[in-house]
DNA sequence: CGACGACATTGACGCAGATCAAAATCACCT
DNA sequence: AGGTGATTTTGATCTGCGTCAATGTCGTCG
């Protein structure tokens, strides 16, 4: 299914892309900025080479350097406690940036850990700070990006506090399909690129409670799962599960955002 | 009691206070920037006047206009859901900042309410927006701030998603206790603005859980409560039940596990 | 191809904490 | 004061989900 010309084509694709052509650019620091500004933009950027399924791209502790925007494949960002037990704090999926948590005092409170195959933009912060004191739509989007992450932290603080175990796995795969919808993938159908485990350390549950609400929403005729993959069969039903803040929404007032 | 002296005086301190002057700059916007640049940050901050219990800063859905850093008193921020549940979501004490969660879409997410009289400063977001591509040290702040709103939610999140309901409550006291004691007052000894209802709401537990654990927590000799006023008798042990896992009185399992 | 280890599913059981219920205490009126 | 409603405490019961345990399935490597 791969020839060497196909794989030529992948590399450049993924090695190369200026934000210009990035087909994340509406997702991701870009947005809003003119032109010529993004060529400033893309000058700090650096793109690094492809990093493996189970390869670290910082670890807790280390010094803050960087933020970066996720290109390809997808992370996961933990914690670990001194008893050594790990809590997943977040999945992150293309367009999506990492390490805003560390600006405060220069060193990663978390790990960031690659789920699949994945390529990342390293965006050195200082210059990153330097440049968007010059660019306001930079400055603009930044400060949107910070708080459009401290509103999904939210989102997952209510989940985790007022959820029932099958609410948060919904609230979890509407999210995700929600994510992956607006990255021009299919709403229905995607792949799972964490472990159960991860699932259900990120929502708070066992793993065995994760396994059985699967098959359970299987046996509802909510999903098909597959090992990784997942189908969303009904996915009105599982967004009222998860609370209902999806998508179309008749009786509400002006075109409402909801928390 | 009051002698129109004495109110002056009052008056003055809770309705001007300059940044300069103000007891809270170090832990909050201020921080880092040099005096002439202060008055300038000074100049778009508008001192309201003190806001009443139960009274709103702002409500989820309102236009997002400002940020608001609380001078005084205390507030609490929460969702509501359609079916007219709450979440809260935080509480913010003299020299923190909310509504950084709106800056994304420019309406608010949560609501914002004084758990007793509060005075807070508003700070226009364009002003703030525009002063801050100014004044690096304004900019780093203000990024310094939003990742440090970031980190908290975090550990909430890790707190919600792997802690038994007393960790939680310990973490709680813990936390507000450290808060009370970066802000110059006693790390012991406090009151609570929020009623039990909104503890356990916040911590993902039910009212009765948390008025037990009070009583348990104060046979244990950890603490003592009356009505709003607590005083932890043993900061050390609560850190404990706080961080990670701690033997206590029930029957002893292996060593300790995710309750 | 067969075997080993990682991951996932399924079942049985018990407990932490939710829920229901009621009493006690406090805050705030007139 | 004293009465009324809100808040908190305490008790009794129920249950969702965690824990333990065993079996099943996939991916990988000799």
């Amino acid at each position: 299914m791969s020839t060497s010309k196909s794989e030529t084509v992948v590399s450049l694709n993924s090695l190369k892309v200026a934000c210009r052509e990035c087909s994340l650019n509406s997702l991701c620091l870009p947005l809003g900025i003119a032109a010529a500004d993004l060529e400033r933009l893309d000058a700090i950027i650096d793109r690094k080479r492809p990093i493996a399924r189970g390869e670290h791209l910082y670890r807790c502790g280390d010094s803050f350097q960087a933020i970066y925007a996720v290109r390809s494949g997808s992370l996961k960002t933990y914690a670990t406690s001194e008893d050594g037990q790990e809590q997943v704090m977040g999945f992150q999926l293309p367009g999506e940036l990492v390490g805003m948590d560390a600006i405060v005092d220069s060193a990663h409170p978390l790990s960031a850990v690659a789920l699949e195959t994945a390529s990342v933009c390293e965006i050195p912060f200082s210059k990153l700070e330097s440049l968007s004191g010059e660019l306001p739509s930079l400055q603009r989007q930044l400060l949107r990006l910070m708080s459009q992450e401290i509103r999904d932290d939210q989102k997952t603080m209510a989940v985790l506090a007022q959820k029932s175990a099958e609410e948060r796995l919904a609230a979890f795969l509407i999210s995700l399909s929600t994510r992956f919808h607006q990255r021009g993938f299919s709403p229905v159908r995607f792949n799972l690129s964490m472990s159960r485990g991860d699932i259900a350390n990120y929502l708070g549950l066992a793993l065995e409670t994760v396994s059985r609400l699967f098959t359970r929403m299987h046996d509802d005729g909510l999903l098909r799962v597959d090992r990784k993959e997942v189908e969303l069969l009904d996915r009105e039903k599982l967004c009222l599960f998860a609370g209902a803040n999806c998508a179309h929404q008749p009786p509400r007032k002006t075109s409402g955002h909801t928390p």
